[in-house]
Parts: structure tokens; C-alpha cells; sequence
DNA sequence: AACAAGGGTTTAG
DNA sequence: TCATCTAAACCCTTGTT
């Protein structure tokens, strides 16, 4: 059974919404950044336009290593995200992209899967028409650019709409795959960081194709079982994942304290509220959860976890609440530092269909 | 042996 | 140099069925 899937992804999208709506923006560097409220630039770049790029700056740094670098560019603009207004933006184009896909799949804000296998006839040729065509109404309904990249699995098309950025479209068909590939450094693909590029590195796997040739045995023991063979698969080019919704399997809010702290009233406070912000996100799934977490952060920006596990699957506000009490004292008891950040979160969801799908199918459920 | 729970790590966007 | 936020997949260990 062959496919062809297609992914698209926006071009630094935050920015260029904000770049869209604020002509005054044009031309400029446009940093949109997450503010920590810790100190008047403390904080983490989200992301920025090509300009922006240009003097050095990414997204993940910190806001004032970017500062540092936009001192070559004095009209250099740093802006806040507006999250939930991006969120919209980007609900409405899913919303037609949908009606472009035999089956779809959002995996972010800014990207989705789309599976056109039927709708493409299996043709390369139909598919560059399909997404050619998808880019022109994006372009027009939304004034906005993205990149697509077609293959004939999900792994192929993410990796080839890298290839040409911004407002690119590449196919990869499967006859192209080894060419493709086989020259790339490890850490282009897909799923391999800088932890496991040096691993690979340490025993002389530098290339891609080097890594569809290095023995599997070999990567289950440096890697694990599941991810050895997700390694070896990944090299050459082999993914079987369908395109398909998936249902949330946790939801967490994690915030930066103001200093640095291990007052126990301030931390209860701030969890409190954590736990209503999650809560709140429930509201509109009908939603069960079984697990609720903590997450703490101390000033060496070591994260821990406590978690604790419900009898009952459970819906409410307060046993969130009580919970993370518990699991903070625990935690505290343990680890007497201060922490710099405090999270929330809860897990293990449970509806009947996932109880059903559970007894009916045992092992099976897993993938 | 298979599975749950708990905790950690890595990756990504 | 300073270091956000959310979510998923995987790893390992321990304990239970």
C-alpha cells in the first residue's frame, strides 16, 4: 500500500501573523518573545522573521542574548506572544485544510499532516498540483506563507518541506529517497538532537546513510530497544505512522515564581492556581483523569516530577488541588531547595471508550 | 511475561 | 552571556498480577 502525505508548516508563524496585522513591522527584524515576568527582559525568544535570523537571533534563546545580537540592527522589534490569538488564527486555517485531505492530522499550532493518497490518485504529479493549490487559498485567505513538503510517509514529507524555507514546496518521491538521505547529517532527521548525534558521533555515525548501515543490535544497546529499531527504521526512511487526530494524553501549566523559593504558602498558591488553569482546559472534553503531577524546577533548572495515582479516575477541581499539596510536601521533604519553577499537570486520562478499547483489545491498544 | 506506576530524559515547535 | 511553555515518546526501575 503506498501513500503520499503531505505536510505543511507556516513560516515563522507568530511573527508573521504579528508582521501581517502591524505593517509597521515590515521590513524590520520582529522578535515575538515569551517574558518570564521575572526580571523586565527575562524571558525566551518563541520565534522571529527571517530578518530577525539574519542577525544571529533563534528561537529558544534567551531574550537578552538576542538583545545582544539585535544591537547590529537598531530597528530591531521585540514583541510579546499573543498566544491565544495565534491559536485562533490557526484554528480557522486547519479548519480548511481539513476540507483539502482524505484523512488530517494538526500536530501543532503551526503544522499538519495531511494524507492525499486517494485524493492525489497516488500521483506525484496530482499532489504537487494539490499542494501548489493549497498554498495559493492560504496565501489569499490568510495573507500567509508555509512550507510543504510531500513523501510517501510521514517522516518524508516533514523532513522534505525543511528542504526549501520560507514559502517552499518539495517532493520527495520514493525513488528519491536514498539520494535524499543518505548525505544528510544524523541530526536532520527527524527525532535525532544533539544528545543522540553525539552518541552517534562517539561511534563514527555521522551520516544518515551511515546510521541505515550501522547494525541494529548495536543501537537497541546504545538507545533501548523501541528506539533502536525507531532509528534504524527512521535512516532508511521507513515510517508506517498514519495521519490521524490523536487525543491529548495530558495536560500541564508550568509557571516562573517571581524569585526563586521554597515557601511553602507561596508555592500552594501559585499550584492552586496552576490546578484551576488546568482544570479550566478539561472543561470541554469529557474527560477523566487518573494522575496528577508536579513539576519542579530548581535554580539549577533541574526538573523533578511527584506524581500520584487516583483510586477512581476523578473530574474535579479539588482533587487536583489536594493532590499537588500533598505531592509538593513529599517533594519538599525530599528536596529542600528553592525551586524557580512550579507545574501542574494531569494524566492517564479515562473515558468508557478508552476503558472499552482497553478490556477488548489488551496489548493490542498500544499502537 | 505482561502490565501499571513512578520518575527521568530527549526531542519538537 | 541566560535559560518559556506544552506535549509526546521513550527509557529504566520497581512492584503486581
Amino acid at each position: 500500500m503506498t501513500r503520499i502525505i503531505l505536510l505543511l508548516d507556516f513560516d515563522y508563524f507568530y511573527a508573521q501573523i504579528e508582521e501581517r496585522d502591524n505593517s509597521k513591522y515590515k521590513d524590520k527584524p520582529l522578535v515575538v518573545c515569551v517574558y518570564s515576568g521575572r526580571t523586565e527582559n527575562s524571558g525566551a525568544v518563541a520565534t522571529c522573521n527571517y530578518k530577525a535570523r539574519d542577525l544571529g537571533i533563534r528561537s529558544g534563546m534567551p531574550i537578552s542574548f538576542a538583545q545582544k545580537h539585535a544591537e547590529k540592527d537598531s530597528e530591531t522589534v521585540f514583541i510579546p506572544v499573543r498566544m491565544d490569538y495565534y491559536k485562533e488564527v490557526s484554528s480557522e486555517i486547519m479548519e480548511m485544510l481539513r476540507s483539502h485531505a482524505d484523512k488530517f492530522e494538526q500536530v501543532s499550532v503551526d503544522e499538519a499532516y495531511l494524507d492525499i493518497s486517494e485524493s492525489s490518485g497516488e500521483n506525484y504529479q496530482k499532489a504537487a498540483v494539490i499542494a501548489a493549490n493549497i498554498k495559493k487559498e492560504v496565501k489569499e485567505k490568510f495573507e500567509l506563507t508555509c512550507s510543504i513538503g510531500i513523501g510517501p510517509n510521514k517522516l518524508l514529507a516533514k523532513m522534505s518541506a525543511g528542504v526549501h524555507k520560507p514559502d517552499g514546496l518539495t517532493i520527495i518521491k520514493p525513488e528519491d529517497v536514498r539520494e535524499f538521505m543518505d548525505p544528510l547529517l544524523v541530526h536532520k532527521l527527524f527525532g535525532i538532537g544533539p544528545k543522540t548525534t553525539k552518541i552517534l558521533a562517539a561511534n563514527n555515525v555521522t551520516t544518515i546513510r551511515d546510521l541505515a548501515m550501522y547494525d541494529i543490535g548495536v543501537l537497541q544497546r546504545l538507545f533501548g530497544e523501541n528506539k533502536g529499531v525507531l532509528l534504524h527504521n527512521r535512516a532508511l526512511g521507513i515510517d508506517e505512522e498514519i495521519v490521524e487526530d490523536s487525543d491529548k494524553q495530558q495536560i500541564s501549566r508550568l509557571t516562573t515564581l517571581k524569585e526563586d523559593t521554597m515557601n511553602m504558602d507561596i508555592l500552594e498558591k501559585t499550584v492552586e492556581d496552576l490546578a484551576r488553569s488546568v482544570y479550566t482546559k478539561t472543561d470541554n472534553m469529557e474527560i477523566q483523569f487518573k494522575t496528577v503531577s508536579i513539576i519542579a524546577i530548581n535554580s539549577e533548572l533541574q526538573t523533578r516530577t511527584r506524581s500520584k495515582t487516583l483510586d477512581e479516575p476523578s473530574d474535579d477541581l479539588d482533587s487536583i488541588q489536594n493532590s499537588c499539596k500533598e505531592l509538593i510536601k513529599d517533594f519538599l521533604k525530599d528536596h529542600p531547595e528553592k525551586l524557580r519553577r512550579i507545574g501542574v499537570r494531569i494524566s492517564n486520562f479515562s473515558d468508557y471508550e478508552k476503558e472499552k478499547k482497553q478490556s477488548d483489545l489488551g496489548k493490542f491498544f498500544k499502537k
